[in-house]
DNA sequence: GTTCGAATAATTGTATACAATACTTATACA
DNA sequence: TGTATAAGTATTGTATACAATTATTCGAAC
C-alpha cells in the first residue's frame, strides 16, 4: 500500500464515519497497520488536514475533524453557492474522457444503492461529485468544494436510516438526478446543471432538516400553551 | 525562528514575488538558511503546497506555484463571487478583537502607502484581506479565500509600476475603501461592506486589465487592417 | 475521600543516516 | 557533431534514534 492508497483509504474512512468525528489518530498504531514508519505517515495526516479531513493540534497530535452545530450551519450557508459554481464550470469545462469517468463513478453508485448498502452509496455519491469538481477545474474553488463534499458526506450519512422506504425512494430520485447532470454536462447547458444541481441539494437538504428537526410545529404548539 | 515564523517569512516571500513564480524550493538550502533539519522543512512546504503558495512534484521537490494564463481567467472569474460572501460574513460576525486588529494593519497600510515601498503595500495590503478571512469565520470558503488572496498579491504586484502616478492615487482610493469597509463591517451592514468590496475589486481589475491590454481599440484597429 | 504534585509512561517533534529516484556529465559510437 | 548510454552526483523519500512535550499514575498531605 503506497502513500497514496493510505491516504485515499483513511479518507474513506473519515467520510463514511468509520473513522467517528473527534476520534485521536494515533500515529504509532497506523504506522503498524500500514507498515510504513512515521515521517510519511505524519505527511498523510498533514494532507488530510490540508483537506479538511483532520485537525492537527500541536504536540497533541491528529484527531478527525469535528462537526460542531456552528459547521452545520455554515455548511447550509455555503453549499449552494458553490456546487452552482462548480456545476456551471463543469458544463463549460468537462472532457471526452471525464465524462467516460463520471458514468464508471455513477454505474458504481447505483449498484451500491442497488445493494443497500449505506457506507457504498456515500462514498461513491462523494466520487461523483467530486468528479464534477474535477470537471470544473478552478484551483481556487476546488479547495473549498472539496471540503464541502467531506463535510456533505459526513452529515448525510449522520442522518441516514437504511429502515426507512422514503430515504431509499429519495436515493433513486438522487441518482436520477446524477443521470440528467452528466447529460446536461455533456450536453455544455450549464444552466441546466445548475438547476438539477438546486433540485439535488433540495432534496439533500429537506432529508438532513428532517430528521434534525422532524416536527418543527410540534415545537411551536408546545410553547404556545406554556 | 519557529516553524510558524519561518512558514510566514517563505510565504511572505512568496506573494511579494521576492521568490518568483516557478522557482524550484531546494530542500538543503533552506534548511541552512534557516538552520533547522529536512523533517520540519518539509512540513513547512507540505503546509505551503496546501495553501496553494507551492506545488510539489513526487521526487522532484517544491516550486513556488506558477501563474498561468488560465490561472488569470479563473481567478478574476472566481474572486468577486468569494470576495463578496466573505464580506458579508465579515461584517455578520466581526468581533471587537477582530475590529481593533484590522485597524492596526491597516495602519501599517497606510504607513507602506507613504513610505512607497510597494512589498509593504502589497503585504499589509494581503493582511488586511486575510483579516477580513478570519472575520467571516466560515471553514468552507477560507481555504478558496485564501488561495484566491495569494494569486491576487502576486499578480496585482506582476503589474505594478512604481513611477506611475495614476497608481500613486489608485492606492490611495484603496485606502479609502478599506477605511469605509472597517466602518461597515463594525456597522454590521453587510450589503454596504459587499458594495465596497465590488467597487475596490473593479478598482483592483481595470488596474491589471490596464497592464495586460493597454490598449485594446489599437488592437482592434490593428486587425482591421490587416 | 479528595486534591495536589512529582515521577513515570506515552506521544509528538526533530535530527540524521540510509535508500530510492532524478539529474548531470563524460565517453563511446554513429 | 550529435546522440545515446552509463557512471557519478545531487536531491528527494523513508526509517529510526533521540529530544521535547503531554498524559497518566501513584502517593502524600489535607
Amino acid at each position: 500500500m503506497d502513500k497514496q492508497a493510505i491516504f485515499d483509504d483513511l479518507k474513506k474512512q473519515i467520510l463514511t464515519l468509520q473513522l467517528q468525528p473527534g476520534i485521536a489518530l494515533d500515529e504509532a498504531s497506523l504506522c503498524k497497520r500500514y507498515e510504513i514508519s512515521r515521517t510519511p505517515l505524519r505527511e498523510i495526516l498533514r494532507a488530510l488536514a490540508a483537506e479538511g479531513c483532520v485537525d492537527i493540534v500541536n504536540n497533541r497530535g491528529a484527531y478527525v475533524s469535528s462537526m460542531s452545530h456552528k459547521v452545520l450551519r455554515d455548511f447550509f450557508l455555503t453549499a449552494p453557492m458553490i456546487y452552482s459554481a462548480i456545476g456551471r464550470l463543469a458544463a463549460q469545462n468537462a472532457n471526452a474522457q471525464q465524462l467516460a469517468e463520471i458514468r464508471v463513478i455513477q454505474e458504481k453508485f447505483r449498484a451500491a444503492i442497488d445493494s443497500g448498502l449505506s457506507v457504498d452509496m456515500v462514498y461513491w455519491n462523494q466520487r461523483f461529485h467530486a468528479s464534477m469538481g474535477e470537471m470544473a477545474e478552478n484551483p481556487y474553488l476546488k479547495p473549498s468544494y472539496d471540503r464541502l463534499l467531506i463535510d456533505h458526506a459526513r452529515i448525510s450519512q449522520t442522518f441516514y436510516r437504511p429502515r426507512d422506504p422514503e430515504l431509499a425512494k429519495r436515493m433513486y430520485s438522487a441518482l436520477d438526478h446524477h443521470d440528467e447532470m452528466i447529460a446536461a454536462i455533456e450536453a455544455g447547458d450549464g444552466q441546466r446543471v445548475v438547476d438539477l444541481i438546486i433540485e439535488h441539494w433540495e432534496l439533500s437538504r429537506d432529508l438532513i432538516e428532517y430528521f434534525v428537526n422532524p416536527d418543527p410545529l410540534a415545537f411551536e404548539m408546545a410553547a404556545a400553551t406554556s
